[in-house]
DNA sequence: CGATTTTCTTACGGACTCTTTACGCCTTTC
DNA sequence: GAAAGGCGTAAAGAGTCCGTAAGAAAATCG
């Protein structure tokens, strides 16, 4: 499965270079040239990567990297024109990954588009996962919930971080099984439903009716997103 | 007057995201790519600050942790490839002040040489750790808690600078033991529970319910915060 | 070499976690 | 409509971890 990368740029000769050299280089690309399109496109198309152009006609570039991060964990990719320091600044503290400076060459552009991927995938310790009103702080091996530390055991911990590490995506009883107690335990699905009883019993503000872990019946579950 | 940074590390494409990265933040940015030409460069521009990677071609990035940290008072931040845990143990046993694990998010390594720089402001000299009513002087092998000295044994000595290093991080057993006792004794956990335990003795008011080396149980240590 | 300090080892009670089992409810299937 | 099986929950037993004490071994010092 190629990731999808979405470019955001008001420039026509821009957008028509990169897309082509992005898919010969097997991405699957999808393109905007607003600010107001490239938030429709990244609702819809949920792009594994943003390429965005801070200078837009309609919505402000940062605007769309801040309200991007409100609801996603997509890594973005800056194109900034030269000297506007002051732009590049406030959309890296908005959580925007990498920035390239106008005019770039090709080849260094796809170098940040790689590292940016690789470094989603694995994603450092230290920062801590935002999940709606959870925080999943790796380092620390703490969850806050509304704001209140939780206690959780550590196979809890672990449920909850490979659940909420991918968020809005079907997790079959196969997968977490064998992530979380190894290949020899995917044949007994009753630790699963007695451990995510329990998480559900710690983190859900209502256990009977989850928020964040939900089930997929006769599948397997999913952690809400956001 | 803006900071120097100097950045050391033989990876052209993380030296140039670095370098305009960190100039965009108002640093003054200096590199070397190689272990012999940082020593060089430490001794010609004195930086504020140095971004270290263990991983170099010719002087091991240890050897010149420790070579700078002969002459010089200079904070240092480590950068370390993932699973070197090693390295970066034997880092931060040497002087360095904190350590990133590569990839690293552009956010946190900021956060880490604003802290680092924060940090060797506040106290003129060669700075003791101080953590709440606790004072741990490195150089003069002393502790004082709440204003009398409290008389530690060399192995409880390592594991308060270790564990007071980084406060409110969870240390794993693992981590723990492999720093203080050595990679063969990762699995010798009841050597931690009897240390920390005279160790808890000695600075703790109340040992039974701890101030400052907190349990997390089924993981580790924790050193609390502030 | 002997005395003292430090470190290592072992053992055990208490607390907590994990696994297993059982049962009621619900949805699907026949 | 009945049987089968997934799902959620509760509870008991087994296993594990933590803190502590006490003695043995090793290192340090005079």
């Amino acid at each position: 499965m190629p990731p999808k990368v979405l470019i955001v740029d008001d420039e026509p000769n821009i957008v028509s270079t990169l897309a082509p050299l992005l898919r010969t280089r097997g991405y699957e690309v999808s393109t905007a040239m607003s600010g107001r399109a490239a938030l429709e496109t990244v609702e819809r198309e949920k792009p594994d990567l943003i390429v965005l152009d801070l200078g837009l006609p309609d919505v402000d570039g940062v605007e769309v990297c801040r309200t991007v991060r409100e609801t996603m964990n997509v890594p973005i990719v800056v194109l900034s024109a030269r000297g506007a320091e002051g732009d590049k600044v406030r959309a890296l503290d908005l959580g925007a990954d990498d920035y390239v400076t106008k005019p770039f060459g090709s080849e260094e552009l796809l170098a940040r588009i790689r590292a940016a991927l690789r470094r989603r995938e694995a994603p450092p310790a230290s920062q801590p996962l935002v999940r709606g009103g959870l925080v999943i702080d790796r380092e620390r091996f703490r969850v806050v919930r509304d704001g209140e530390e939780v206690r959780l055991t550590p196979k809890e911990f672990e449920l909850l971080t490979f659940l909420a590490r991918h968020p809005g995506r079907v997790l079959t009883h196969q997968t977490i099984l064998k992530a979380i107690w190894g290949a020899n335990a995917v044949d007994q699905p009753e630790h699963l439903r007695v451990l995510v009883g329990a998480l559900r019993k710690k983190i859900e503000p209502n256990p009977s009716s989850p928020k964040y872990i939900l089930t997929e019946p006769w599948v397997g579950y999913r952690f809400a997103d956001v």
